[in-house]
DNA sequence: GGCACTGGGTCT
DNA sequence: AGACCCAGTGCC
């Protein structure tokens, strides 16, 4: 059924919510893994645009189906990252990218099968914002419309690699080939946040959250990891979720962060935030220096501030403080089945709201930002 | 000891 | 089946 979407969580004519959920429907739910042709078309792409769906491309290869994907390259800005072209690769994807002085601006997802052409239409690129927090339209066309009004995904994808246009394909076998230098790197050192990056995620927590915060030394209560259980929808506030997972049989996709826990003094380096991607998709993070802490409990508010690309604080606020009361009216999304909800809320309103100071990271004037498209 | 893993549960 | 929720085990 065609459906169309303003996302997140503005308006939806179906079942799906956002772009990802559209996506999932063209690409898991409806879709048989090794049939066919899987399609992503996208000026810009990064890493975490594509890591729900990496596991899904990988077993759809291994089972002898194709994916195309086209994105746009440059040697000056920032268009589509080494590390989701390498990924993309690893999948088994045949990567096009396409280095134009006008970029290639267009974004459409889809699927070509016996049973026909899934076409989805939208302003989200592949990217953790495109998928997550930024303000897109999608709208899913299936196979009977597509048939309707002659859409092919062999005929546009032929005609859009037949252009004079200069293509590039990169491989893994030569990292040092020309393709690789019209992306960039998304974990290079020099790269800073963006302002409009720099807002706090508030989070109610719910008792799993904080179980073994408020559990006794020794006790049961206490055993396993201290996670906060995040919304899928907050991706874009993470850096790339690169690193896999060494041991076990279920892929997770993680990534590690300075948190500093303003609370109690505590800096962890190491802070581990983790998509279970053959997990239930868990989206963790690990707050392990919370334990035995006593010092947060079910419908407090966790405030995570992120002050540079890796660089996290995170505050407690209790329920029936002012500073709760202000902060609460932000959390506007609702999730899950215990009363959980989130939202974010720009670094310098959460300053005047709280009343707190935040150790913000000295911005280089000029220092190259990363992409928020 | 702590946390990467595991594998359920529950509601929609 | 998705998406948070939950309670551990056992490896490092």
């Amino acid at each position: 059924m065609n459906q169309l979407a303003l996302h997140p969580n503005v308006y939806a004519t179906g079942q799906n919510k956002g772009l990802v959920n559209i996506l999932e429907d063209v690409w898991v739910r409806n879709h048989r893994p090794g049939d066919g042709t899987l399609f992503v078309v996208s000026g810009f792409g990064n890493y975490n645009g594509g890591v729900r769906f990496y596991e899904t491309f990988k077993e759809h290869t291994r089972r002898g189906g194709r994916i195309t994907a086209v994105f746009s390259g440059s040697t000056r800005s920032r268009l589509t990252s080494k590390q989701v072209v390498h990924e993309m690769l690893g999948c088994g994807a045949d990567v096009h990218i396409i280095n134009r002085k006008r970029l290639l601006h267009a974004k459409c997802y889809g699927a070509l099968t016996d049973e026909g052409n899934s076409l989805v239409v939208t302003s989200g690129n592949f990217t953790g914002p495109g998928m997550s927090q930024n303000v897109e339209l999608s709208v899913l066309l299936d196979r009977e419309t597509t048939a309707s009004m002659q859409f092919s995904w062999d005929g546009m994808v032929t005609a859009l690699l037949r252009q004079n246009w200069d293509y590039h394909r990169p491989s893994l076998g030569d990292l040092a080939a020309p393709a690789w230098r019209l992306l960039y790197d998304e974990q290079a050192a020099e790269l800073v946040l963006d302002d409009s990056a720099e807002v706090t995620m508030l989070l109610r927590l719910s008792h799993a959250d904080t179980a073994r915060i408020n559990a006794a030394p020794g006790t049961n209560a206490g055993k396993g990891s201290q996670y906060f259980w995040l919304s899928k929808d907050c991706f874009d506030f993470f850096p790339p979720l690169t690193i896999r997972n060494e041991r076990g049989h279920k892929a997770t996709y993680s990534c590690l962060v300075t948190m500093k826990y303003m609370d109690i003094g505590v800096e962890d380096p190491n802070c581990r935030v983790t998509f279970e991607a053959e997990n239930n998709l868990d989206f963790r993070l690990g707050t392990g220096p919370l334990r035995y802490r006593g010092i947060a409990a079910a419908g407090d508010i966790a405030a995570i501030t992120r002050t540079g690309e890796a660089t996290y604080e995170l505050r407690i606020f209790r329920e029936g403080t002012r500073q709760f009361e202000r902060l609460r009216e932000y959390t506007i999304n609702l999730i899950g089945h215990q009363g959980k909800s989130y939202g974010f809320v720009n670094n310098s309103d959460f300053e005047g709201l709280t009343g707190v100071h935040l150790q913000r990271i000295a911005s280089r004037r000029g220092a190259p930002r990363i992409p928020t498209v």
